[in-house]
DNA sequence: GCCAACGTTGGC
DNA sequence: GCCAACGTTGGC
């Protein structure tokens, strides 16, 4: 099975590409994913070693900000069944969980954020799903030509 | 703050 | 199973 490759969507001011570098091991449990195409990619497809791009949404600049990779495959999210916790969720039971997460790793952080702004008009991403008009999802998979494509803008451009 | 896009819920 | 109402996402 070849690596793949992923986005992950996150607001910076909730969690951040910093607080993944300053988590233990750089290493943080992805939960919170409410949605059910979302949570398919988390629980079935994402294998240790994925590549993945971090993405800033909602507080500009939204950009990618940094790489990341599988650290653990899917497994239950304990946020579902924690009344105080704001993702909490009434209708998962513990014995048939509905929501998955899986562990990140931190890799590097880019070398400047690649903002949506730049990322718009590149014909080599005219097909990436971040840029559709009206996607919403928070794990998107990304291809292989994708991925390598904004790893090369940022350092190609890096201040 | 607005609102388009889209997912989910629930009445029928 | 349809679809209107509602809630959320997330760029602007």
């Amino acid at each position: 099975m070849p690596r793949r490759y992923w986005l992950l969507k996150t607001e910076p001011d909730v969690f951040s590409f910093d607080d993944l570098l300053a988590a233990p091991q750089q290493t943080s449990g992805w939960d919170g994913v409410r949605n059910f195409q979302a949570r398919n990619f988390l629980r079935d497809d994402m294998k240790v070693g994925d590549g993945v791009l971090i993405y800033h949404s909602r507080i500009p600049p939204m950009a990618i900000v940094g790489v990341a990779e599988i650290a653990k495959e899917g497994h239950v999210d304990p946020t579902q069944f924690d009344p105080r916790d704001h993702h909490f969720d009434p209708k998962s039971k513990r014995e048939s969980p509905q929501w998955f997460q899986v562990d990140v790793r931190a890799v590097q952080k880019l070398a400047r954020p690649v903002t949506l702004e730049e990322l718009r008009g590149l014909p080599a991403l005219k097909e990436m799903a971040l840029l559709q008009r009206g996607q919403r999802l928070s794990v998107q998979p990304v291809r292989k030509s994708e991925f390598d494509f904004i790893l090369k803008l940022a350092k190609s451009r890096a201040q």
